[in-house]
Order: structure tokens, then sequence, then C-alpha cells
DNA sequence: ATTAATTTTTAGCCTAGACTAAAAATTAAT
DNA sequence: ATTAATTTTTAGTCTAGGCTAAAAATTAAT
């Protein structure tokens, strides 16, 4: 069965949502991220569940099937490996590439992403640190922790980040925050839980408990 | 002002027809290409001209307006420029590529355009032979003649075709005629306009008026 | 110069996917 | 355990872009 572009957006929002929780998604959520109103949203989650790719009650939430799931899979996999292509090829910025990505997600060829995948040989992660699906739909499991959860006195390493907004992007570039940085945890302010990092020989910085939230390490 | 899909897919259209001829363009010959009916084409007719993007008068038929013109070589530029990305980066074949490109002609960032022409070094074709608009519109003229014009026992170069469906394609493939072969012309039938030829040492080969009219030489 | 054939347009209908407003179900609060 | 607040669903409407059938205009043929 073939995917429409609304549907396509509605699974990867539903994947998304699904994948903090074991509970069932609710109407409001997704009509946030879609930005949707509810009522549609109703609409279309019945016809997901018509199409067998999420399971549905009325007033009860929605989860996705393992179907729904492939198809989500397939999405996030073309998206991350054109942004790798975007960032690796042409030259763009990390904070740059997620609204093109939006659109060339939904080119729909199996032989383009996989020649596009050993055009690029085969990335594991995005230019966040997302992992990159594999064609049958495994992710990579890379056990990274939020900086949030590093304890004090700890030095640890920038993965990835949990939200690729531009302006958050922006912000970690800025402050000298990339990919494979160095990082150790010089203070934790109980009052507002932020943090003061140091980087390399820098000066330490401090960022917000919900920057330090989005940002993916390894210890 | 912003194109959907389908008006992009008209002004296209259009903008072919309106290659060949001074006349102004029939409902009919476009419902042939977009594959709709012609009362589908009217509608849409009037909405373009509504825009803006083509002049038109009931029962006289349609012509592009300068806009029009811009953005129909905007999306041929764009489509173009994939098509030799997926030749030359990622390995296809020339009559495997349309269709791709079909939808990644609609991607739209004015900057992903750009930045591909310089990582693709700034061609002057695409894998087809066909001329890629520049970023302001112009399209380096070719001066080819189609084999079907060219005079007995001249020899000349396989530049391009002028037609680029799977099935050409795959029948110039099979008999060897790829850009850049030379080409003898030893044989002109003149019951049906089938020509022969001679490429470099081989057997001659018989092709038919209707091949020959559809490949593009330089003498 | 009529009539016939063809092409184009109009009018009305359909579907996908949005929306608003009102009704129904669920959850929270007294 | 009711009432109040919130969430979700239903019902009905809208737009884009298709469609068919019938009407109107144009072109071709006697």
């Amino acid at each position: 069965m073939t995917t429409s572009l609304a549907e396509e957006n509605y699974l990867k929002i539903i994947y998304r949502l699904c994948e903090g929780t074991k509970e069932d998604i609710s109407t409001n959520s997704i009509a946030e991220l879609t930005n949707n109103k509810a009522a549609s949203v109703t609409d279309m989650l019945q016809k997901l569940a018509e199409k067998g790719w999420v399971t549905y009650q009325k007033y009860q939430g929605v989860r996705l099937t393992k179907i729904g799931q492939n198809i989500a899979l397939s999405i996030i996999r073309k998206h991350r490996l054109w942004e790798v292509f975007l960032v690796e090829k042409l030259g763009y910025n990390w904070d740059e590439v997620h609204e093109i990505a939006e659109q060339l997600e939904h080119i729909e060829s199996e032989t383009l992403i996989n020649k596009l995948d050993s055009f690029l040989d085969f990335p594991k992660i995005d230019p966040h640190g997302d992992p990159i699906p594999s064609q049958e739909g495994e992710i990579p499991e890379l056990g990274y922790l939020h900086l949030s959860e590093v304890k004090l006195n700890e030095t640890c390493t920038l993965m990835g980040v949990a939200k690729d907004s531009a302006v958050f992007l922006q912000l970690l570039t800025k402050l000298n925050l990339s990919l494979g940085a160095r990082l150790e945890v010089v203070e934790i302010n109980t009052f507002d839980r932020s943090v003061s990092l140091k980087i390399a020989e820098q000066e330490p910085i401090f960022i917000s408990h919900e920057v330090a939230k989005n940002i993916l390490v390894k210890v």
C-alpha cells in the first residue's frame, strides 16, 4: 500500500511520541506536533487505523502497529541520510538541514536511498548524532545519557542532541558545543539545575537545565 | 508567490509545448501530457492566468508569461541537475533517472540547488545531453541537429536525445548508441526514411526515422 | 453557408485533508 | 458522587484538484 505525504508526517510524529513512553499517545499531543487541530487528527487516526498502521480506540489514544513502525522508520532513515548528504557533501551547517530534509524524506524510491547510503559510506549517525535506522528498521542503540544526568565532576563527550530546532543548534554552536567536544561538569546549581561546563581549556560556560536535557553524551 | 506541485507540473509541460512553436498551446495537448482531462486543464489554466503565469483567452489557447517561463526554467534546472547527481554520483543509468528527478525537481530551496550545482562542478548538460538552464534562466544554445536531418555519408557525434522515456533510452543502449558516439550515415532509405549508421568499426545498424528524429548530433 | 465534427468550457460532483462549533466522554476537583 | 474542566469526537464546511456530462465555441466539410 502507498502512503501520502500527510500520512507519512503523522506516522513519523506518532513514532516520535511513542519512543519516550509505553503509554498510548493522545490526540492533542499529535495535534501539537503536526500543527493541526485535534479534530483533524481524530479524522486521520481513523484512516490510519483503517489501513492497519496504528491501533486506535476512541478516547483511548493510539499506538503504531509493527507495519506503522516500519513505515515511520523508513521515513526517519531517509530524513537522516539526506541530512548527512546535505552536511557532508553540500557543506550545510547542522542547523540548516532540517527543513530541507523534511521535504527530501518523502521522495519514494527504495533504490535511491540505498544508493545514497552507499555513496555516504553507510553512516551510522546523522549530523545531530541521531542514529540512522538500517534498511530492515534496526536502530543502532547508542546508550547515550542526557547531559542533565551526568554527575558533578564527571567528564563526557558530546555525542548528539535530542532536539534539532535551528535556534537550539545555533545556541550550541555559539557556545562552541559541537559533536565530539569533551565536557567536564564543574558545577550543578541545585536551585534551577543549571550546569557549569568546562570545554577543553576554555573558561567554564553556563547552560540551563533545559539545554542540558537536550544534549546527549557518552561518559 | 508560491507554487503547488500541480501548478509546477502544468507550467513545466506548457513550457515544453511552447518550445517547439510560436502558436498558442491547446487545452487538449496539455491534457494529454499531464494525463488529465481537458476540463481539469481549463480549470487550472484559469488559475494560472489569475496568478499571472500564463496569458489565456477562452478557446484561444495559452502561453507562458515571462514569470511563468522563469518558474518553468527553474524546475527544469532542478530536474536536470538532480539527474546529473543520480547518474554521476549515485551510479544510475540514464534510463533510470527520469521518474526520481520528477519528484526531486519539486524540492524547494534556492540554496540547495545552487550548492548541488557547485557540488556537481556546474555541469552544462544532463545525462541525456539536454542543456541545464542557469540560475538566471539562460539556456546554453547548443545548436544540435536531429540525426534525421544529417545528409548521406556525413559523420557526426551523438550529443543528446530529444526524448527521455526509459524504453527509448534502453533501445539506444542496446544499439550501443551513447553520448559521444561517432556516427556515419551510410544509407538513407527513401521509402520509410530509415537510416543505416556506422558506429566506429562496428557493422552498420539500422534505425527507424522515428528513432533518428529523437537523436541529437553535432556534425 | 449551413451542417457536422471537434475542441473547449461550464456546471455540478467527488475525495483528501484541513477547519470550526457543538456534543460526548473522560478526568479532576470539590 | 456530583459538578466542573478538559479532552476527544462528531457533524458540517471549505479548498485544491481531480472527474463526467452537457453546453458552447471553433473548425472542417459538404
